[in-house]
DNA sequence: ATTATCTATAGATCTATAGATAATGC
DNA sequence: ATTATCTATAGATCTATAGATAATGC
């Protein structure tokens, strides 16, 4: 059954939002091609139609993803608003639509050239936007406190996640919140 | 063919060794009965015969893991020394032999209760570690301190050992150890 | 004629179990 | 007699491919 190209184009548009979401829930190599197009209402042979392996579908999902994230910190005032948003309940719970740097960051190791060069490219848009959010210092210090901080950002967050305790995980991220927040001044 | 007592506690020490190693460097998920029990030089069968399911070996072998990650902060004289290490290259690149939190905090969210209850233990004991080397301010403030502490190095070390540009790497560890040992005093 | 999708299936791989084996340890 | 280990295998699941189908778009 062939579609229209508008169709096809929907389809694929439809796949890669479902990945880019079901990937950072349950991992890149946690879900199947199958419940990935079934998400998307296809069966599993358009994957490979209209991307060809679960690789290359995974590459474009994961800059999908990070392209999204990046956009969200465009629309930080300051770098208060940005963290407190980030080290939120809010999005501790929300993974599928979240950072996909702590979503994914675990799988790195163990991905293809492909995908870990999107992910090291999304790390380095991330640096760069938070060292823009910062105020104080030289370029060269800026970027060493970006560093730093998005490394807290994304502990944090994964933290909060991986703990089976509520608690515990509120705890992580608002010690981190107040952290960052008070050397951002 | 049966083997003695003294040789099967042998055996069943073998399998979680080559586990808390294996799981660390390819995930819990990532790595089956087979390579574990391979590993360890026996068929995959002793795996139910010593511990029932892969998982109660996972949790097992977490906490083996664990184990010797918090004695290794029991060795630290001060913060600046642990974090340094921490922080280094050299735990950047041996991962089956570093710490669990920042090796399988990411699989947390889809692992067993069992496996993420032994992982929150962990977390735990690494908190009061740290907070133990902080000397300046109440309880409180200092188990604050951990918390972000901890949330930092964790984050660093997985995202140096996500990216796929060594450069880069160093730089986040480099900048975290940095904000963390400027933050000590 | 082209092509997006579906169906069926190949070939791996993974966890787990059942039964056989053979040596231990009472 | 007990039991740690091995062998064989069941039953899932996973990626990928081949061929059929049927509608599009030239």
């Amino acid at each position: 059954m062939r579609v229209s190209k508008e169709q096809a184009a929907e389809n694929r548009e439809r796949i890669l939002r479902a990945a880019a979401a079901l990937m950072r829930e349950r991992g890149i190599s946690g879900v199947g091609v199958d419940a990935l197009t079934e998400a998307a209402g296809l069966t599993h042979g358009s994957v490979y139609s209209q991307f060809g392996s679960k690789d290359r579908l995974a590459a474009e999902a994961l800059r999908h993803a990070l392209a999204s994230n990046v956009e969200s910190i465009g629309h930080a005032q300051d770098l208060t608003s940005y963290v407190s948003h980030y080290l939120s309940a809010g999005h501790r719970d929300a993974p599928g639509q979240g950072c996909a740097i702590a979503a994914l960051g675990g799988e790195m190791p163990r991905s293809s050239e492909a995908v870990r060069r999107d992910f090291t490219d999304g790390v380095r848009s991330m640096v760069g936007r938070v060292s823009a959010l910062i105020r104080a210092g030289s370029k060269r210090r800026r970027t060493e406190g970006a560093l730093a901080t998005v490394a807290t950002m994304v502990g944090a967050l994964m933290l909060a996640r991986a703990v089976d305790d509520t608690e515990l995980a509120d705890k992580i991220l608002q010690a981190s919140r107040k952290s960052l927040i008070a050397s951002a001044r």
